[in-house]
DNA sequence: ATGCATGAGCT
DNA sequence: GCTCATGCATA
């Protein structure tokens, strides 16, 4: 029997990322680890002060909640939008200096008494790393990049689909604030279609659009939240467009567009990390984005939680804090 | 809407 | 082991 139309991820989106980014990354990576303090440093971090940084940084968190209860340290859940009325041109209010660092008047003593433990070059481990940085993506290449999604029906070898619909945008099209504005209004049209984030990333599928299958509820809604990086976005963009277009035009011709949804029946578990260590957890990440593989398992033991939960933890804080950033430099 | 997880490709 | 795009599960 056919095991239904569950769709699984398909594993050949990476390689169709970034065809040209890697080379972008790989340089801003290798730049922002010649600015950072250097894993030695780090070592000593968490080497030499391993137990008391890590009470320490426990007790930040603690204290950090009854400072504010509710409020997070940080919030690296970068709003796009909210920086919106930021022009993408030379003149870049100093607003965010990074949106995700935490310089919360109330731990703000505390923070630097932590610091003061690790080293006073330490001081704030991210501002040499990441100012700088992330260069505005030219997004010469997202032009290319197909949406990495499966077709629903078999997830057959990837078909070395030629850049379907976007060729090579000018960067009008990877202008944050044209990507904005059409994030808003591909919400607002949507909306008026009556058509739900889940039936536009299942509808997906139904444009045919060579490499481009369908997306998730939570991508159609990254998207229009700006909650997906740039370059993401701009990869995506076209896709949603043409999907709007065709949604749009059927709408007129009152022809619905059947849109074929299947259910998943598989089951992920989903780690949930308590408060109190998840408190802990941003603050290490205050004090150590990056932390080595043995910090990151003593951070584990400390917390009771497996290593592996931290790993991810702290990649998808990273990865949070990267999230439309690009905006709040512009 | 968002937290945690997966997996490809890259270093 | 990281980044990145993306998704399932859940608040």
């Amino acid at each position: 029997m056919m095991a239904m139309n569950a769709k699984q991820p398909f594993p050949m989106h990476a390689a169709l990322q970034e065809p040209k980014y890697s080379g972008l990354h790989a340089g801003a990576d290798a730049m922002r680890r010649v600015c950072l303090p250097a894993p030695q440093l780090q070592g000593n971090i968490f080497g030499s002060f391993d137990e008391s940084l890590l009470a320490r940084a426990e007790a930040l968190a603690a204290v950090d909640i009854v400072s504010h209860a509710k409020s997070h340290p940080f919030k690296p859940d970068a709003t796009y939008h909210a920086m919106s009325g930021v022009p993408c041109g030379p003149a870049a209010p100093a607003a965010l200096p990074h949106p995700a660092l935490p310089a919360p008047p109330p731990h703000a003593a505390l923070d630097a008494e932590l610091l003061e433990h690790l080293s006073p070059a330490l001081a704030l481990p991210e501002p040499p790393a990441v100012p700088a940085p992330l260069p505005p993506h030219p997004l010469g290449a997202v032009g290319h990049l197909p949406v990495a999604v499966g077709p629903p029906g078999g997830p057959a070898p990837p078909p070395p689909p030629p850049p379907p619909a976007a060729p090579c945008l000018p960067d009008v099209e990877s202008d944050p604030r044209e990507l904005e504005a059409f994030a808003e209004r591909f919400k607002q049209r949507r909306i008026k279609l009556g058509v739900t984030q889940a039936d536009v990333g299942a509808a997906l599928a139904n444009l045919k659009i060579p490499g481009v299958g369908s997306l998730s509820q939570s991508t159609i809604c990254r998207f229009e939240s700006l909650t997906l990086s740039h370059n993401n976005m701009t990869a995506l963009r076209p896709v949603l467009q043409a999907w709007l277009e065709e949604a749009e035009a059927a709408h007129r011709d009152r022809a619905a567009k059947p849109e074929l949804f299947a259910g998943a029946e598989r089951k992920r578990k989903r780690t949930s990390i308590a408060a109190p260590e998840k408190r802990s957890l941003e603050a290490y990440f205050a004090l150590q984005p990056r932390p080595s593989s043995e910090k990151i398992a003593a951070i584990a033991e400390k917390l009771d939680l497996k290593k592996n939960v931290v790993r991810v933890w702290f990649c998808n804080q990273r990865q949070k804090q990267k999230r439309m950033k690009y905006s709040a430099v512009h």
